[in-house]
DNA sequence: AGCACGCCGACT
DNA sequence: GTCGGCGTGCTC
């Protein structure tokens, strides 16, 4: 009987087609397989998505080729970008890119080889005696190869100073072969790892591996929520149930998905722990070149490799029987993809996890309310670590109040006096500080005192930030830059002022106060080489900064036991923006930062300035109160029917005609409106809150349900028989994560 | 998505 | 008569 195979091609078509599988392909034709298919008259690479006998299409063209030994993709990472394309709403396809990353599908990016030379067969004492005189060389050769094992022909030459004309010689005469070899291009092949041994874990520490382990040896394994407060040791615990996976009993590998960015401390622990058993560790982010990541996707897929850390692209990894996901940090919004297939990774590697009876672990010391709704709906298995190990406490909290401040110093501060002295303090003392504002630039704003004009961006409904260091506004959204004008553009008013606080007026105010302390700024103005981020970590680490300030960057992970003191500038800074999530965001944030102070012997101080000190992300922030914060925030997410209790799909409609757009997105809305499903609530098609954005007008049609399988269907649906003019684009965007 | 075919207007 | 504009529709 002849087999068929359905084949996924490398276009946007959302549609699979029927080949033939040729006899001479038979067997070697699998789900997974990559091939080569006639398509009109061009040649195109596709991927075999399953194999049956009868065809759905009449007269079906054979395979031409396959690519590869071995299939690509197993059919549960098939499924899962089925999955995913059918929940995220995107073509298959499309899905599949996202699975399989683009070094890996192009043909050109093969596995980089050398020529390698072995010795055939040994060379014994007899055969040595009897061999030529006159072949001095090639029996030096011969000897060398086997006191050294194989080389590579280019460092055999050059370390037995022998030409290829002696290696050839040999190869034909049947000493030696010469072969080409698969060659890894490892980003971190010129450092070494020391080997570090697993710490003693306390009471809580070993009640989370334990949940751990028996979820990985259970049958349908689950999903675990380990929520633990910031230092209460959530990595030595990943570390040791990655170590259990392994072992040989389990016969399971594992992977984790780490925060993004991947610091190099952060990959260092990793290999350090698996340095000693030899188990390697593949790294995948966003910075790999395609030959390293094409590299290390084979390192994983041929089963070289056992761990895998990495961003959001590392729940595709092709690891081989997979144990244990790791998500570290699951609140993260990086984990949330932006451009089409707009997937979050945590929610795809908990199918991931599902498909496959895979342990999941979602690790958080300020779980996104999803995760804790799940847990706390039995979804979940929650697991908490409340203390910091070794008995240190959590840093302590004071909130300033910054209106009282503005009385009493008159005018708006950066600094209330309770933090300068603290500042003064620490510097005494020689201990460290961070302190944290979550904007960069000098001065938000460009205001004209006369007339109030403010100096927005052309292309998007923002005001123009001032960089004193280059002179310069830019946007923040779009990157258009401008010269600063010398008067007011709308009144020629000669006074010009710069309102609004930027890290770079802070550090500038801050060596005005402080004048003896080293300062150092770190956000993505100051961090533009490649290095420097690990360069200024390193100053601090080892001393040589007093302070660092800095934006969202030094939020997170950073563990440096000789920061006494956390200053946050402005603690409303997003408390203000229109999106339901504003309130957790600033939770997360006081949270996380504050989690810096404290981590060495001394206890930590941390000091919030803010100009809504009751606010509940605020107080429940002081007293480490995740609990609290969570009862209180899901009654307003419950009253108002906001997620986690429905789900989101929000619909962005942009043109560049703005009445055009707002045409489009009001007739749109009034088709959806149409055989909308039961209990769906479907918003009205408003401006975005950025209404203007990179030169496009933007409209929003914001749809909820307790379900995205009932909700999607429907929108699909309305798309299909809704062609908008050529100028306007539609996004859908499930579960989004920002309403901006 | 590409790349055909196809059916109209301005050029050698 | 032919070159080329891009609308429409098909590719297993």
């Amino acid at each position: 009987m002849a087999q068929f195979a359905k084949v996924v091609l490398e276009r946007n078509l959302d549609k699979e087609f029927d080949y033939l599988i040729p006899d001479s392909l038979l067997g070697v034709v699998q789900v997974g397989s990559k091939v080569r298919v006639p398509f009109g008259r061009q040649i195109l690479m596709g991927f075999v998505s399953s194999v049956m006998s009868h065809p759905d299409y009449p007269d079906c063209k054979p395979i031409t080729e396959v690519i590869g030994k071995k299939p690509f993709l197993d059919h549960h990472l098939l499924e899962l970008a089925r999955w995913m394309a059918g929940y995220y709403s995107c073509p298959y396809e499309t899905a599949l890119r996202s699975v399989m990353p683009e070094a890996v599908r192009k043909a050109d990016a093969a596995h980089k080889e050398k020529l390698f030379v072995t010795l055939k067969k040994p060379l014994t004492p007899e055969a040595a005696e009897a061999f030529p005189k006159r072949s001095r060389k090639q029996l030096m050769v011969l000897q060398y190869l086997q006191s050294h094992g194989g080389r590579f022909l280019r460092d055999l030459m050059e370390e037995t100073s022998t030409g290829r004309s002696s290696l050839d010689a040999l190869e034909d005469a049947g000493w030696i072969i010469i072969s080409p070899e698969a060659v890894d291009r490892d980003p971190f092949e010129n450092e070494t790892f020391l080997p570090s041994s697993p710490l003693l874990l306390n009471d809580e520490q070993k009640q989370a591996f334990l949940t751990i382990t028996q979820a990985i040896t259970a049958s349908s394994p689950g999903v675990i929520l380990l929520h633990g407060v910031t230092g209460s040791g959530k990595t030595e615990v990943y570390l040791q149930a990655m170590d259990y996976c392994l072992r040989p009993r389990q016969r399971r590998d594992c992977h984790g998905s780490g925060n993004s960015p991947l610091t190099p401390q952060t990959v260092e622990r990793f290999k350090s722990r698996f340095a000693e058993s030899g188990t390697q560790v593949a790294v995948l982010h966003s910075h790999l070149s395609a030959g390293e990541r094409h590299d290390q996707w084979h390192k994983i897929h041929e089963g070289r490799a056992r761990i895998v850390i990495g961003a959001r692209s590392a729940v595709f990894a092709p690891v081989r029987e997979l144990g244990l996901i790791i998500v570290d940090e699951e609140h993260e919004s990086t984990y949330k993809q932006e451009e089409a297939p707009r997937y979050n990774a945590r929610d795809v590697a908990v199918m991931r996890g599902k498909l496959l009876g895979a342990a999941v672990v979602l690790g958080s010391a300020t779980p996104s309310l999803e995760s804790f709704h799940n847990a706390a709906k039995g979804k979940y298995t929650l697991r908490s670590m409340p203390k910091r190990i070794d008995d240190k406490k959590m840093p302590l909290m004071r909130i300033i109040d910054m209106r009282q401040e503005a009385l009493r110093q008159k005018g708006v501060h950066i600094f209330s006096g309770r933090l300068r002295d603290a500042i003064q303090e620490r510097l005494d003392k020689s201990e460290q500080t961070i302190l944290f504002l979550n904007r960069r630039g000098f001065a938000t704003s460009m205001v004209c005192p006369k007339c109030g004009h403010v100096e927005m961006c052309p292309h998007c409904s923002v005001a123009l930030t001032y960089h004193r260091g280059k002179n310069l506004l830019a946007c923040h959204v779009c990157g258009h830059k401008a010269a600063p004008p010398q008067d007011c553009p709308a009144c020629h008013a000669p006074d010009i002022r710069y309102t609004g606080l930027g890290t770079e007026k802070v550090e500038d105010t801050l060596a005005k106060l402080f004048p003896k302390a080293r300062i150092r700024r770190m956000d993505s103005d100051t961090m533009t080489r490649k290095d420097s981020y690990r360069e200024t970590l390193g100053a601090f680490r080892t001393g040589k900064i007093d302070i660092l300030l800095g934006t969202q960057m030094i939020a997170k992970g950073l563990d440096f036991p000789n920061v006494t003191l956390v200053g946050i500038l402005n603690a409303d800074l997003g408390l203000h923006l229109p999106d339901f999530r504003a309130g957790e965001r600033t939770f997360q944030l006081l949270t996380q930062v504050a989690g810096r102070a404290g981590r060495g012997e001394v206890e930590g101080e941390v000091i919030v300035q803010t100009f809504t000190p009751f606010h509940p992300a605020v107080q429940f922030a002081r007293h480490h109160d995740y609990q609290g914060f969570y009862e209180q925030e899901i009654g307003f997410r419950q009253e108002l029917k906001y997620p986690p209790l429905s789900h989101v799909i929000l619909i962005t409609i942009r043109g560049t005609n703005d009445d055009k757009a707002a045409f489009v997105a009001q007739s749109l809305r009034k088709l959806l409106a149409q055989n909308a499903p039961a209990g769906a609530i479907l918003g009205d098609a408003a401006p975005a809150p950025m209404a203007k954005m990179k030169t496009y007008f933007r409209y929003q049609i914001m749809l909820r349900a307790s379900s995205v399988l009932k909700l999607i269907g429907h929108v699909e649906a309305v798309l299909k028989s809704f062609t908008p003019p050529e100028d306007v684009l539609l996004t859908v965007d499930v579960d989004p994560l920002f309403l901006m």
